[in-house]
DNA sequence: TAGTCACGATTACAGGTGTAATCTTTAACT
DNA sequence: AGTTAAAGATTACACCTGTAATCGTGACTA
């Protein structure tokens, strides 16, 4: 079930998140900012359908793209890992750096403690 | 700046940072449980000298090696890496994934709200 | 002192990744 | 209908990674 997203390939998968189905030539559109070349953008969305996680519909001569897994089932899946692989397991110690090492807006602190709150309630249920 | 150390690589780290220096006899004993070939473990040793992650003194014919890196730098890096290639930067999002999916003990709830009523304090000075 | 052994250095090799260029096919235009 | 341009398919190629095996050398042993 491990999911295998490049890198480089996340990045078209965030377009196609966005937005779906397109054809090649609108990921590519949209994915001016990072400078690839035209081939390189449909090389990785040929590796995604190879890989399983997108699939295609024909339209005529060309292929209109979209994910073949959701977001967020994704990133949780990323998060376990790197939970897992950077900081063997200890969610403590992940929060702690993140929350001592980013300095966080009054904003992202307070929406943090809500959905603390919000756990602690089913804690007590 | 960016550390580039492998997945593999991090395992050693990992022992490493948990006592050094040690010699390579000794790293490979503390990774039994890794089920790597003598001859692997010390194919990462020489890679992340030459990355130059990892240092070491001579010991007659032998080498000791000690990390030239600090954990929490490499953690801090690494997070930041994280949050930007998957989460875009989103911080919300982010703790809001880890949140949610991992069900957090009520002592990590506990922990965790400790951090912020600090954090908030700091904003209000 | 000759042989062996253990250590680090070097080499191996397949699969993944970044980054394209070239090939093949076919819809569309003249 | 013939030509062309664009889309996807195939091929390229160097570097990184996982996973070792082999080589060269100096230290230790019989």
């Amino acid at each position: 079930m491990t999911i295998r997203v490049s890198e480089a390939e996340k990045n078209v998968m965030d377009i196609l998140w966005q937005e779906s189905p397109l054809s090649s030539t609108e990921v590519v559109e949209k994915l001016q900012s990072q400078d690839w070349s035209e081939k390189t953008v449909k090389t990785f969305l040929n590796r995604l359908v190879k890989k399983g996680v997108v699939t295609f519909q024909k339209d005529g001569r060309r292929y209109l793209y979209y994910p073949a897994i959701e977001r967020d089932e994704f990133l949780a899946d990323e998060s376990e890992g790197f939970l897992d692989k950077v900081f063997k397991g200890n969610m403590k110690e992940l929060l702690a750096t993140f929350v001592e090492n980013k300095q966080l807006s009054k904003d992202e602190l307070d929406y943090l403690k809500g959905l603390l709150d919000d756990k602690e309630s089913k804690h007590a249920e």
